[in-house]
DNA sequence: CTAGAGGTTCACGCGCACGTCAGGGCAAGC
DNA sequence: GCTTGCCCTGACGTGCGCGTGAACCTCTAG
């Protein structure tokens, strides 16, 4: 299949597969013509790196999964440098979370304190807007 | 006071702060050299700049702090474009810990999955690396 | 023959918060 | 006079994942 086709089936543009080619993440065949031809192989590789990239990665650390594609066939989670991978970026969104947990917490005393001593210091604010219904962290 | 000093007790660069003002968050009077000249309130909106970025704010969302400061004198909360600041952020933060979360569980599926099923599809490979001990979601 | 829908490469744009030169001026000590 | 340390104003660089032309070629249908 040609370009376009290819960025239909995977959900993406024709101008992000080029740049995937640039990265190194894809190589395409050419037809006599010039113009770059796929397979049903370089589909499964798009799509392990929108998958990935999705979930957090950097373009250049999809490379392993999809070298992996390439060597495993069928799947790309048997290779070490993909567990290595997904044990890497766990831990990154582990620390992220916590980052903006602990943000949130400060957040959500300073906009307790700025309801409480809004303007008004003793006596009640006329009904500052925002301060009604302050909002609990969810899933906790 | 001067930039170098302004930068030193803020703990941030001379570049920041002339940022800062390009972007008009910032005013500075001037010496007769041409050299910018800050006070003790300039000090303080730089040390709020720096909170609210900290906090994961934009430098233009940092703006209503900062005019609330001038105008409130003594603190930045005081005013209702702050409060209504503090709420979007809010909302911004759980929304991206929403995110994260569910891309923490896809991410170790994913990981358990490849980890059980890596290479030897019933035998248990040779101690695949990365495997064990595999990790929990902390503060669940 | 002529559109029109595809393809090609090259190369700049973007958003963001500055870092980092380049090329100068000002004040003070030796 | 020279050095040193601080300051000034441009203006380009950075990282990332493409978007968006420009200018051109290629195949197919009418």
């Amino acid at each position: 299949m040609r370009i376009g086709e290819l960025a239909r089936l995977a959900g993406t543009s024709t101008r992000a597969l080029r740049h995937y080619e640039e990265r190194g993440l894809l190589a395409a065949r050419r037809l006599a013509n010039g113009y770059r031809d796929y397979s049903a192989a370089d589909l499964r590789a798009v799509e392990e790196i929108r998958a990935r990239v999705a979930d957090g990665f950097a373009l250049a650390e999809t490379r392993p999964f999809v070298e992996c594609l390439r060597t495993g066939e069928g799947t790309s989670d048997a290779c070490v440098d993909s567990i290595e991978g997904y044990r890497r970026r766990i831990a990154q969104v582990d620390a992220e979370i916590a980052r903006l947990r602990h943000s949130r917490e400060r957040l959500a005393a300073q906009l307790d304190t700025a309801c409480r001593g809004a303007r008004g210091q003793g006596d009640v604010p006329p009904a500052l807007p925002g301060c009604v219904l302050f909002p609990a962290q969810p899933g906790t």
